[in-house]
DNA sequence: CCGATT
DNA sequence: AACGGCTAATCGG
């Protein structure tokens, strides 16, 4: 017996079904000095049943007290949204006696409803007994053992305490990627073996291992005979490296069950987990998890796709692409599956590129971690969940877990999730959303960027908004109201609702962190982290809104989000209206923001923001983003004005920013893309047309003499649906078909990448796969006029630039 | 040429 | 499994 406090953190946390058919819960934990520590627990799983507001309570907690399975009934007084409602919380030894019992309650009369019996064991233990992953933690109890498998010390805890809110320092990270051989279209784990896997670590740590001998071959690799052994060597790595993270990109749907497959076929074990299990693999069509014992692993590429991709500028989110962009630094070659056959059975010379290839993958993966996870660790924090969950969950997921999370302070019931028929009937309301003012196509000088900061958040903030005090008993329609295309609703003014306090508190503490911020040195220890919790509290405040209209939430309110945007509306109009009594010019605005020209006026900029902040209610504030020195404006292809969500600026540093035009769109060619690119840089730093139209005449020339790669030509396409559902054949469905025809595995996701050729007919009929396709193939018509033209026609027609003219007459220096 | 689809 | 707004090419009748 030893009841001595233990200091840890902890990792993950599972559970099992004991011997005895209770719950048992695992966590996996990190004591203060490093040591791996697995402390055991108990749980009773529950749900609640809400007791009908006619019914006898006590008649009905008696009845289920009664009923087989019940371990114990608990009633309590609760809120559920609005009503002051009775739950019984019904407990059991172990999830399916609890399913059992709430197959009985179903003939039970007096219950209104059953609620929290659809929220994982994991989810539910680490909220009531308030856990949070990776802050320092205590815990008492009986140490069972000391050292099992990996495990320094086993515990049966009889108290866990929180201690602090200080995360770990410094996890040792391992990132990893394998490379196999392909002989059909793509990987197959039952035919390919895999030839190499690189590991990319903290402290520098870099291996590659291969079952091919290579001569003059760098320090980090190790050689082993075969692809069983490498698959060994690779678990003897992972052991003696000991990492607490374990990252791979895509490996949650590749690497891992490739790997798991080829160890089947052996059968050989993958003992990896720190209790010596194997991966735990979930293969969902297009979303599976792999999950460790002890060691974290993450799917990096998770992350990217679901939360950090709409903060980025490539579309597509492959590791080549998000490594340049968020690391700076991408793939060493491009390689295509097949092409790393030809590497393995190529030269010495070839094989030490593809050992480079591989070990660059994992570096950039490495790099990518060493980015996100501050803010991973913050949001985990947050929402107090394992970064296993946090790393794989969308927006919806990690707002809805921030409020279960929160719920039980303002003793709310957490509402179940809506039946599939629920949801169907959600999806068809829809609302209006946030106001676009319509630009003048042109090109302007001195433009002052503002914009609310917050803007949603801070309405939801100001004006309480919320299922919970939404057209409230307490306050009646005789209180301030939001008007919504002729309906009125009104948010209560008595009491703060629970998710306005929630999205209050994520505000002000960005707004207090933001302050630090500001007097902090980036190089200071302390930056990263505030920045990345500056971040997190960004990202769960900004995606409320989403998710109050989101038809799969808990707590789906459309009154709330129409609110929101009707608001937004009135107050995006109250700037550009302001702007114009002060003798500005709002040129644009987008839902939350305006341009406005500051002309000969930047000495009242000051005077027009008091003017509006003092006005707003708090936490709202309208903020000014300083001014650009000149910015295009473009206009719509039919009738007069400009198109709105398409522009392009310069700033006084010489950047230049580009919205929503082709130029950043993915579903253009990159000749297309870089043509728009260069001639919206040409007027905008040097205000020349003719050299933006002798830039274009000069493509064009090379254009029509087929001077040009295959890839600039490419277009890309995601396919947004299974080939089968498509209703109608556009050129992208095409090509995916061509692509299934030839083996590739096309379905939803999929991406194609065609070239339009020569011939007659429809442009679906003359495509071919930019892999299959060469230089003569392409149709230089089309390439002319429907790519390059079309990315710049409307700006040389602002100009009154005769479009004929970059087309018929060649470049003037190529001829002369 | 137009509406639907992407 | 976050929202709506927006433009425009292409298909298919």
């Amino acid at each position: 017996m030893n009841s001595q406090e233990i200091k840890f953190f902890p990792l993950d946390i599972s559970y099992q079904i004991s011997e005895e058919g209770g719950v048992e819960i695992s966590i996996f934990g990190i004591t203060l000095d490093r040591k791996k520590i697995r402390i055991f627990d108990s749980f009773l799983p529950y749900f609640c049943a809400i007791v009908d507001k006619k019914a006898d309570a006590e008649k009905l907690i008696q009845k289920i007290r009664e009923t087989e399975l019940v371990v114990d009934v608990k009633l309590e007084s609760k809120k559920y949204i609005q009503d002051n409602v009775k739950a019984i919380k019904i407990f059991a030894k172990n999830p399916s006696d609890l399913r059992q019992i709430r197959e009985k309650l179903r003939n039970f009369e007096g219950i209104s409803e059953i609620a929290e019996g659809d929220i994982s064991l994991r989810k539910k233990y680490l909220i009531d007994n308030n856990i949070t992953p990776y802050t320092l933690c205590g815990v008492e109890g009986r140490i069972e053992r000391r050292g099992f498998g990996d495990i320094d010390l086993t515990v049966i805890a009889e108290k866990i305490t929180r201690i602090s809110s200080d995360l770990i320092g410094n996890p040792r990270v391992l990132a990893f990627d394998i490379e196999t051989l392909c002989m059909g279209s793509a990987p197959n784990a039952k035919e390919d073996p895999v030839i190499m896997c690189s590991f990319y670590g903290s402290n520098n740590f870099k291996r590659v291992i291969t079952w091919k001998p290579i001569r003059n071959a760098p320090e980090y690799m190790r050689f082993v005979g075969g692809e069983q052994e490498l698959i060994n060597e690779i678990i003897r790595t992972i052991r003696e490296f000991d990492p607490e993270i374990l990252v791979g990109y895509g490996s949650d749907f590749f690497d891992f069950p490739y790997i798991i497959n080829r160890t089947k076929k052996y059968k050989m074990p993958l003992n990896i987990g720190w209790d010596g299990s194997e991966p735990m693999t979930r293969l969902r069509l297009g979303r599976g998890t792999t999950k460790l014992k002890g060691i974290v692993h993450l799917d990096i590429s998770q992350f990217i796709r679901n939360v950090l991709s709409p903060n980025l500028e490539s579309e597509r989110l492959d590791l080549n692409r998000v490594g340049k962009e968020l690391v700076g630094i991408g793939k060493s070659l491009d390689l295509k599956d097949t092409s790393i056959n030809v590497l393995w059975d190529g030269t010495n010379e070839d094989l030490l590129k593809l050992v480079e290839y591989n070990l660059r993958d994992s570096e950039i993966v490495f790099k990518i971690v060493e980015k996100v996870l501050p803010t991973q660790f913050q949001l985990a924090k947050i929402i107090n969940l394992p970064l296993f969950d946090v790393n794989r969950m969308t927006y919806s997921q990690l707002v809805e877990q921030f409020l279960l999370k929160n719920a039980p302070d303002f003793n709310q019931v957490i509402p179940r999730r809506p039946l599939y028929s629920e949801i169907k009937k959600r999806r068809q309301q829809t609302y209006v959303g946030g106001f676009v003012f319509e630009p003048e196509a042109n090109l302007y000088e001195n433009i002052g960027s503002f914009d609310y900061r917050s803007l949603y958040p801070s309405l939801i903030s100001a004006y309480n908004i919320g299922p919970t005090t939404l057209n409230c008993d307490c306050c009646g329609p005789s209180s301030e109201k939001v008007e919504v295309d002729g309906e009125e609703y009104w948010f209560c003014g008595k009491e703060d609702g629970f998710l306005s306090i929630l999205i209050r508190d994520l505000v002000d503490r960005r707004k207090r962190i933001k302050q630090i911020l500001k007097d902090t040195k980036k190089t200071d220890s302390s930056y990263q982290e505030l920045n990345a919790l500056s971040y997190a509290l960004k990202t769960l405040a900004n995606a409320t809104y989403g998710y109050l209209g989101f038809a799969g939430a808990r707590w789906y309110c459309l009154e709330c989000a129409r609110a929101i945007t009707a608001l937004g509306r009135k107050y995006i109009d109250q700037v550009i209206k302001t702007a114009h009594k002060l003798g500005f010019e709002p040129i644009y605005a987008d839902t939350d923001g305006a341009f406005i020209l500051l002309k000969n006026k930047e000495g009242q900029v000051d005077k027009f923001l008091k003017k509006i902040n003092s006005t707003l209610p708090d936490p709202m504030e309208l903020e000014y983003h300083g001014k650009y020195k000149r910015g295009l404006f473009l206009g719509k292809k039919s009738g007069a004005g400009g198109a709105k969500k398409r522009y392009a600026l310069l700033s006084d540093d010489g950047d230049i920013i580009l919205k929503g035009i082709e130029a950043i769109r993915g579903d253009w060619s990159p000749i297309a893309k870089k043509t728009q690119r260069e001639v919206v840089e040409i007027i905008l730093k040097e205000k020349s047309v003719d050299k933006a139209a002798e830039y274009v005449k000069n493509l064009i020339d090379k254009l029509k003499s087929r001077d040009v790669q295959v890839y600039d030509l490419a277009i890309e396409a995601t396919l947004t649906r299974d080939l089968r559902n498509y209703e109608f054949k556009g050129p992208h469905v095409a090509a995916a078909e061509i692509a299934k025809r030839k083996g590739y595995f096309v379905r939803r996701g999929f991406i194609v990448s065609y070239i339009v050729c020569s011939g007659s007919g429809k442009i679906s009929e003359r495509v071919k796969l930019t892999e299959d396709a060469r230089v003569q193939d392409y149709d230089i018509n089309y390439y002319i006029n429907h790519q390059i033209i079309r990315s710049v026609y409307k700006i040389f027609e602002l100009f009154n630039y005769p479009i004929e003219k970059l087309k018929s007459g060649q470049s003037e220096l190529t001829n002369w």
